[in-house]
DNA sequence: TCTAAACTTGACCATTTTAGTCAGGTATGT
DNA sequence: ACATACCTGACTAAAATGGTCAAGTTTAGA
């Protein structure tokens, strides 16, 4: 069970610009050259961040990206969601007439993890952007 | 982020051996074809299983696997343990002189994935092979 | 008006992980 | 002796991951 990279990337990205877009616009450049994330993989994550509208863009030269609403507002779940990074537990879910394992029940550890599910999920859920900005400055290892 | 199958198997496995232990050794046939699990795999969790104790064998005709503790003293994390699924949210971790991003300090969303991990291994850790044989029975769908 | 910065889109790909299979064993109760 | 069941290690197809590459379009500023 891990993290992938694009949802870890999603979020740092999305730290990093809401530290300075209450100035200008950032671009992705800058983005990658700080957090050492390739460029072309960034763009591909911000295309999906924008269409979930959780940021907005401003194309041209000082151009780049500004987040599209507060910080506040802003949940992990809201980042995770938008880039295709979910919490899966199961692979048996939406079947309708067969359970886990092809038969008519459903597996003897399938409550199990509908809980670890919405274990975790919570927590996403709790955490926004602004919690992030103030507790999680870049420290020395 | 998903949990593997290599985990849900284990304990799958584990939910049905328990059940039926008590009388007699339980064969890797019997949880395969109840749990629908290639035989195959299961030799390969079992084995795993037992380097970690969790499990004893039993050899020849009739023979099969047993629980080597009491189930309310086999709880998930020792489950995962055994057999490599592992929760981990950030490749950095051990580098000595290096914080993530390759650079001299920890990413700034470090502190949120150590936190996450802990959420989760939290909930592993509370969770025995018993509660599950209480609360999650086969049920209909 | 020209140009470079920056966003936009979509195809492509190497590597790693996953979820097994296969082919041999060895031990033991009946 | 023989069937059952554990035991071991090598192998592999398919999917996911973590990107790269190429070819644009848009717009601020000189």
């Amino acid at each position: 069970m891990k993290l992938t990279s694009k949802g870890r990337y999603a979020v740092m990205a999305l730290v990093d610009l809401a530290r300075f877009d209450n100035i200008n616009p950032v671009s992705l450049r800058d983005i990658s050259l700080r957090q050492g994330i390739s460029l072309d993989y960034l763009e591909q994550i911000f295309s999906k961040l924008k269409k979930n509208e959780i940021v907005k863009s401003i194309r041209g030269t000082q151009g780049g990206y500004v987040l599209n609403k507060n910080p506040n507002d802003i949940k992990l779940t809201n980042i995770f969601n938008a880039v295709d990074e979910k919490v899966k537990t199961v692979q048996c879910k939406k079947e309708s007439k067969r359970g886990c394992n092809g038969k008519a029940t459903k597996c003897i550890t399938h409550n199990l993890w509908d809980e670890l599910e919405l274990h975790i999920n919570t927590f996403f859920e709790n955490k926004s952007l602004k919690d992030l900005l103030n507790h999680n400055k870049e420290t020395r290892v």
